[in-house]
DNA sequence: GTCGCTTGCCAC
DNA sequence: AAACGTGGCAAGCGAC
């Protein structure tokens, strides 16, 4: 299939004149692709521009040809096609070119719908899905570039490997496209696909305002924690507290007898152990705090730099993440450079991100998703009951099962068990995060069980429909079906997985589906983050109370999950951190701003 | 020096 | 009988 392609770069205007002349034939699939000096929106920028079908793929240098190049897409009235709409939409928009919403297409959508277990970079779908010698030419343009020492910002764009195998991808994509649209997006699959090109719209400008970081606030929190970090340095007696063979050997020196072992067979020091040794071995407790502390700097802080610094990320003070719309095999977003999904809950880390002046972050995050989603699936009564009373789920369990005078901890372990359902913990895993013993916790299980029969039932179903579609083979692959009807595959050796699954994606499908409704609500310029199960807006300060009106119309669910209400948590705030200012106190001290006095609850 | 594996840890 | 899901990512460390 790839014999037959033809490659050009476009030289001279007799070449763009050619290359008009093909974009008029008629074809389904138009691929457009941009090759860049590397990932960042906001310091890298286009470099390689090409179109593509199934026949020809055409090469043009950015530079000379910008203006040709924009032409097309503006022009262009057919579908087009990328494989990364999020990232290539991204570079050309953060460049001036619009690609229409209503002839953006994306293959790697297609790919994951296809399957969702699968790899679907563009090599990677293409050698699967239309000629397994997709692959050659990545072998062939990394030799290139280690050959003449290039990178992706310096390999000029006349090298054959350059120009051509990106010609291809093109080609690659356009086929791609021609290969699943029927069997997803134009098939079964179409609300799921609409919904996740929906979203990627709403994400490129989320993406392209990116989060501002207070630089002065992210100096002084930097600072502050290098001047703890020295100063537990001198009192653990190794040199790299980092390093967890010299802990091992420390530990042992001091009459710690270490048992835990890590997967491999090495003796474990992790954040457990520590804790279980630090009331006997107190440099437990400093080691401990001496690697949260260093990692807060250098995961994070320093990330939050401006790029040049070492492995800074901002550009004028601005974070860009890159969000991969399907990055999960449960379609969940996962986000990069920097893991804006995992920063640490607190103050410390997350008050370097502020609200641009004028503007106050909306946070918006659905209550108890998960365990919502589950007491639907199951059509859990009691569950569904004590949601629809208004009750706190783990209070009414820590309740009917250790009566009114339930303690804290009590409770926790209720919490726990919530939790050991949804990610479908055996016994002994639930046993350990609820810090009780095995025949407790397994007395415990029986207990939940009875209270919540429609659980137990609910996931015994879902190992049984899984086997089944597996053809009951332990090496088969059976699936589960979404809220919105795609399948995700489920190993048959990983029956027990789901439930989570199923959970877990069709909650990623809800939160997809708000982002996009309160995009067509109005508050699409101001959306800048999904977490999961919460959404992130950064809001001028008079439109506050409507956008906050805005997100608690729209947010909240009663069509995914029948039976129960996903209702919708709101604050306001001006710095990241300050959402947890009843949890965490302030790492550094800093004044709310004035505009947040009235607005924030 | 780079690469890949291992360990550990952050979030939901 | 067994089995805590999904990610991103840094440092250490040994191998090349």
């Amino acid at each position: 299939m790839l014999d037959d392609i033809q490659l050009h770069l476009v030289e001279s205007l007799d070449d763009v004149e050619q290359m008009m002349q093909w974009l008029g034939e008629r074809r389904e699939w138009l691929a457009v692709d941009v090759e860049t000096t590397g990932l960042n929106v906001g310091c890298d920028w286009i470099r390689l521009c090409q179109f593509g079908d199934g026949a020809h793929g055409w090469a043009l240098d950015w530079r000379d040809w910008r203006g040709v190049c924009a032409e097309v897409v503006r022009k262009y009235d057919r579908p087009m096609v990328t494989h990364n709409l999020l990232f290539d939409s991204k570079m050309l928009k953060a460049d001036g070119v619009v690609i229409p919403q209503r002839l953006a297409h994306c293959s790697m959508i297609m790919s994951h719908l296809a399957d969702p277990a699968g790899y679907f970079d563009l090599k990677g779908s293409a050698s699967r899905w239309v000629d397994k010698r997709a692959r050659a030419g990545q072998g062939l343009l990394k030799a290139a570039m280690a050959q003449g020492g290039w990178t992706w910002a310096t390999i000029p764009v006349h090298v054959p490997a350059y120009w051509q195998y990106s010609a291809m991808d093109t080609c690659l994509s356009a086929l791609l496209a021609e290969r699943l649209w029927s069997e997803t997006g134009g098939g079964p699959y179409r609300e799921a696909y609409e919904l996740e090109l929906a979203t990627i719209h709403c994400l490129r400008e989320a993406e392209l305002a990116g989060l501002l970081v207070d630089e002065e606030y992210r100096r002084a929190a930097t600072e502050k924690l290098e001047v703890e970090i020295a100063w537990l340095q001198p009192q653990i007696p190794c040199e790299n507290p980092g390093s967890d063979q010299q802990v091992v050997a420390l530990l042992q020196a001091q009459g710690a007898v270490l048992f835990v072992r890590t997967e491999h067979g090495n003796l474990s020091v992790d954040k457990s152990v520590l804790a279980y040794l630090e009331p006997q071995f107190p440099v437990a407790g400093l080691i401990r705090a001496w690697r949260q502390k260093r990692r807060f700097v250098d995961n994070y802080l320093l990330k939050f730099a401006e790029v040049g610094s070492k492995r800074g990320l901002a550009v004028e003070g601005v974070l860009r993440a890159s969000t991969q719309p399907v990055g999960a095999k449960t379609g969940r977003m996962s986000v990069k450079d920097p893991p804006l999904q995992t920063l640490p809950r607190g103050r410390v880390v997350r008050d370097a991100i502020v609200a641009r002046p004028g503007h106050v972050f909306v946070g918006a995050d659905f209550a108890g998703m998960e365990m919502r989603a589950l007491a639907s699936f199951a059509h859990e009564e009691n569950m569904l009951a004590a949601y629809a009373r208004g009750e706190d789920l783990h209070n009414f369990v820590a309740r009917t099962l250790y009566g009114e005078a339930f303690t804290k901890l009590e409770r926790t372990v209720c919490k726990n068990a919530g939790f050991a359902k949804v990610y479908g913990a055996g016994v002994e895993k639930f046993a350990v995060t609820a810090k009780i013993d095995v025949p407790t916790a397994t007395a415990f299980l029986e207990r939940y069980d009875a209270m919540f029969p429609g659980v137990k039932e609910f996931m015994e179903a879902n190992v049984r429909e899984v086997m089944a579609r597996a053809g009951g083979q332990r090496n088969g692959t059976g699936y589960v079906v979404l809220t919105d009807g795609r399948r995700l595959p489920v190993p048959g050796e990983k029956a027990y997985v789901s439930t989570n699954y199923k959970i877990q994606g069709s909650c990623a499908v809800t939160t997809k589906q708000k982002i996009v409704e309160l995009d067509a609500a109005g508050l699409g310029p101001y959306f800048r983050l999904a977490v999961h199960d919460e959404l992130l807006y950064e809001v001028p300060h008079p439109l506050v109370r409507r956008a906050r009106e805005v997100i608690e119309r729209v947010m909240p669910d009663r069509i995914n999950f029948p039976g129960v209400v996903l209702e919708v948590d709101t604050d306001v705030f001006d710095r990241w951190g300050y959402h947890y200012r009843e949890d965490y106190p302030s790492f550094i001290p800093t004044e709310p701003a004035p505009w947040l006095t009235g607005v924030a609850t």
